[in-house]
RNA sequence: GGGUUCUUAGCUCAGUUGGUUAGAGCGUCUGCUUGACGUGCAGAAGGUCGAAAGUUCGAAUCUUUCAGAACCCACCA
């Protein structure tokens, strides 16, 4: 890298400039390409696979930054740091969108072979699978692309298959006929999780079931008036005094003309609606588990597409099922049997995928059996062997684990895992295996595919290719993902990982937070509410917004986003840079001959030693307790936390006072001096380049770049983190500068309450044996004064402004000036607040529990602070009647 | 119905095992063309920590009750 000119460095950092400039550089020279590496420890991530119809959107951002920062973190740290990108085939999701697009060019699926439909879906995935990783780039994520995967890769198709028939042999794969969640738009079974409940306003209609041979009716309320066709039964509460006589007779189900039993169930309700229940074994789950004790008849009365079938009488048939509700209420009016129509609010199953409301549904399935699988998954949870974070979602775990039901895994649709089964033509016989089999012209394979997570539950283990990989980088270290996936996958991954491993599929799971709005809502597509990355990159740049997204993302809680939030990692950026560009400016042999001014320092890293004082100390010392934090806050997965440091250090620490303090030597006239203090502060500024790096990697390039001559293919992103170093704590130093700020921002204080502009000439009188030299010439130079006088015995000038810091009187005489009622003012309401102070700290002295009980050191600082108040206390009283 | 989380400054949030005068960012107000940065600098205002009771020498922090918000799971026809 040639270095640049400083003078041409500009004066706010351009984000275009540096980024996809760095992210070519980075990928042209597989920095973020591991192999394995028996003499460094690995650190593997592998990506939450994205769905090949999915495009980048904010959840992303969090999603992916957070990885990258945990992988370059560990990068420096000396890890082989691995992440695996891949994405997933996503069965359904895809399957529904290549319908949708054949069907928009006049092509019905049902027209077409598996074979012609499974090329469309290819070409689609060619089109569409990699724009994500793209717009990911621009993140500047550094992915292992070498080791880029697919959930239908050869080798990953060949692992699914494999766990499919081990787990069939071994008996925990099972097919029967069953009560399934079905998708009428997909025309699939979906599984438990793909549910999600919606709140819908319907209406309960009560309708007139007449009792065979008797007058009386008994009255059945319902939301689903159409699966009246298919009823066969009425149930009422054993104990329910209505119904007793009528018990054991039939009921004449009205349309249908079908006699039906009257039954008792434990399962009704007297309270709700009638306590009578019309009973639909084949289309509701409760109806099933009642029609299964009571030996009902079973009779589905829909087609696959939930329009109504032949089982119904021939008016009512191919209907759809909405249509069949408002002719079967028709129908019960004309016959004066409606006995009313209620509002009625109540939730209804829809399916995550096609928006549809699901219906129960009767049809052969492919399950697996959990509970015995689940076991260790649990117990690796509860045990700690995987940590989660935050912790409270292991509860939500284990809830789930303990509770769980066998996994419908079977999908009638064709993108996917094909199941491994094939049934003989001429007999029962049954082949599960790898391979088909030899005579395959007497066999048929089973249609179905599998649920994409029963593929994606194998992602931690099988994007690693051969053994020897799997062995280096399995188990892996970290899971960043959100928690709303966490059935779906966290919890699968786990199982098959203990199942087929042996092993913890990863140590670590960060659950991230949920994007929201302003307004506190979920961002989606369908708001519109949903800011695009990259128009939020190309407007503030990927640094910005990664590190905007992080600082306001506390472990554990929703973040609220908005595009302004942007600002912050702008404007942070933009501090990094201008603190570099005052360094760069100040370096002379950068510098061509002709512009290099009275400024101009050359580096010495052999002076450094010589000239080193406090301040210098006490930013040393700063540095490593923000390192030490910062290391900590990672550790605890306190990634909000952790960018909060680092922005204190970088902002408050370096810029607001080291480099304003640095300016006094920089400026003298001693060019050791000048030199050993430049040296040092762009070593300085280097180590924070590289706390920095993880959140924003393209500035912190761009700069470290900028510093020294760099060899091609040196990145920052390969340098070794700083390491901790306790002995350069020095307390001392901290405290000395301590002392400093605050005189500096006590005089500060006076001139902007006496309004008096920095242009305005004042002189400063420090009554106090507590400041050298040395100390007087950083004051004077932070505050811009004309006259620093330092004298333990001096008097107080008349007509002058106050203050005490840590028993040091400050006196800045201002005849002429000054307005005594504004002096005074301000010296009465320190009196105030310290009086008020000094108070409460007397009263908990003199409470006698407290002095006993209290820690001795407790006791101490609070006996320190009443000294120190009654001292400032008094020398404001005399300032206060010199006033007068 | 069961569970989880949350309630601290106008807004968004920190606040470790109870112990300095409860902090930050944004916003607000005042001043500033200070040889890096106005995407900046300096200063200031602003909070009875959701309510009540309790434990304690001491509570934003622990306990209980109550009120409100969000989410997850189950689900009544």
């Amino acid at each position: 890298m040639q270095p640049k000119n400083p003078a041409d460095i500009p004066k706010a950092y351009n984000p275009r400039d540096a980024e996809d400039k760095w992210y070519k550089y980075w990928e042209e020279h597989k920095l973020y390409h591991s192999e394995v590496d028996s003499s460094k420890t690995p650190y593997t991530i592998v990506i939450p696979p994205p769905n090949i119809t999915g495009i980048l959107h904010i959840g992303h951002i969090l999603n992916n930054t957070l990885q990258d920062i945990y992988i370059r973190y560990k990068r420096m740290k000396g890890f082989n740091a691995c992440w695996v990108p891949g994405i997933d085939h996503a069965s359904i999701a895809t399957e529904s969108k290549v319908v949708a697009l054949l069907k928009e060019k006049g092509i019905s699926k049902s027209e077409i072979t598996r074979e012609e439909f499974l090329k469309h879906c290819y070409e689609w995935k060619e089109k569409y699978g990699g724009i994500i990783f793209q717009q990911l780039r621009k993140l500047g994520v550094s992915c292992d692309w070498q080791r880029e995967r697919f959930t239908m890769d050869d080798h990953y198709y060949k692992k699914v298959i494999e766990a499919f028939v081990q787990l069939y042999e071994r008996g925990f794969i099972y097919r029967g006929y069953r009560m399934v969640n079905w998708d009428p738009a997909s025309k699939s079974a979906i599984s438990d999780e793909e549910v999600f409940y919606k709140e819908v306003k319907g209406k309960l209609w009560y309708f007139k079931y007449p009792v065979k041979d008797s007058k009386e009716f008994v009255i059945v309320a319902t939301t689903r008036p159409e699966t009246m066709l298919g009823d066969t039964g009425v149930a009422v509460n054993p104990e329910d005094e209505r119904y007793k006589h009528l018990i054991g007779k039939k009921i004449i189900l009205p349309i249908v003309g079908r006699e039906v039993p009257l039954f008792t169930d434990e399962y009704v309700d007297k309270e709700f609606g009638t306590g009578a229940v019309k009973v639909t074994p084949a289309h509701d789950v409760n109806d099933y588990e009642m029609g299964s004790r009571h030996k009902l008849e079973f009779i589905n009365i829909f087609n696959e597409d939930a329009t109504t079938n032949k089982n119904v009488p021939e008016e009512f048939r191919n209907l759809d099922r909405y249509e069949a509700r408002k002719k079967v209420v028709a129908r019960f009016e004309e016959l004066g049997l409606l006995y009313k129509v209620e509002d009625y609010t109540h939730k209804v199953g829809y399916s995550q995928r096609g928006n549809v409301p699901i219906e129960p549904y009767l049809s052969e399935q492919w399950f697996m059996k959990m509970e015995e699988l689940s076991k260790p998954a649990l117990g690796a949870v509860l045990d700690e062997k995987i940590k989660f974070h935050p912790e409270h979602w292991i509860k939500t775990y284990e809830h789930w684990m303990t509770n769980i039901r066998d996994w419908c895994i079977s999908r009638q649709l064709w993108w996917g895992h094909r199941i491994p089964v094939w049934y003989n033509k001429n007999s029962n016989e049954i082949y599960c295996g790898l391979n088909p089999p030899k005579d395959i012209d007497n066999w048929r394979q089973d249609e179905d595919v599998l649920d994409t997570w029963a593929s994606s539950w194998l992602w931690a283990q099988d994007v690693f290719t051969n053994e020897r990989d799997q062995n280096y980088y399995y188990p892996t270290d970290l899971l960043v993902t959100a928690p709303d996936i966490i059935f779906f996958w966290v919890a699968r991954m786990i199982i098959a990982g203990m199942y087929f491993k042996k092993k913890i599929p990863f140590k670590d799971v960060y659950f991230t937070s949920t994007v929201r709005d302003t307004q506190g809502r979920r961002m989606s597509k369908s708001l519109g509410n949903s800011p695009d990355p990259l128009d939020l990159i190309e407007e503030y740049g990927a640094d910005a917004l990664r590190f905007a997204i992080i600082y306001i993302a506390p472990l554990g809680q929703d973040v609220i986003f908005s595009s302004e939030k942007c600002e912050i990692g702008r404007n942070f950026a933009n501090k990094i840079w201008n603190a570099g560009r005052f360094l760069l400016m100040n370096l002379a042999y950068r510098l061509p001959v002709r512009q290099a001014g009275a400024q101009s320092i050359p580096l010495n890293p052999s002076l450094k030693e010589k000239y080193i004082d406090f301040t210098d100390r006490w930013i040393i010392s700063r540095f490593q307790s923000t390192l030490k934090e910062l290391n900590s806050a990672f550790d605890k997965f306190e990634v909000n936390n952790a960018s909060k440091i680092v922005y204190s250090y970088v902002w408050n620490d370096f810029c607001d006072w080291y480099v304003e303090l640095c300016k006094q030597r920089l400026y003298s006239a001693d060019e050791e001096v000048k030199s050993a203090v430049l040296t040092r502060a762009i070593s300085l500024y280097e180590e924070m380049l590289k706390l920095v790096h993880p959140f924003m990697p393209f500035i912190t390039e761009e700069i470290w770049q900028l510093l020294y001559e760099r060899k091609n293919g040196e990145s920052i992103s390969t340098t070794l983190f700083p390491e901790f170093n306790e002995k350069l704590i020095d307390k001392n130093a901290e405290e000395e500068i301590l002392f400093v700020q605050e005189v500096v921002t006590a005089i500060r204080n006076i001139r902007g309450e006496m309004n008096l502009p920095p242009s305005k000439q004042i002189n400063v009188f420090l009554k106090t044996d507590k400041v050298t030299e040395e100390r007087a010439r950083y004051i004077k130079s932070l505050v811009r004064i004309n006259e620093l006088k330092v004298d333990i015995d001096m008097n107080k000038p008349k007509a002058s402004a106050s203050a005490v810091v840590k028993g040091c009187d400050i006196y800045i005489p201002l005849e002429g000036l000054i307005d005594l009622d504004v002096e005074r003012g301000r010296i009465k309401k320190e009196l105030t607040r310290l009086s008020s102070s000094l108070d409460a700290v007397k009263k908990k002295l003199s409470n006698e529990g407290f002095v006993t009980k209290a820690p001795p050191e407790v006791l101490e600082r609070e006996k320190n602070k009443m000294n120190d108040w009654e001292k400032t206390i008094e020398k404001l009283n005399q300032i206060l009647v010199d006033l007068e």
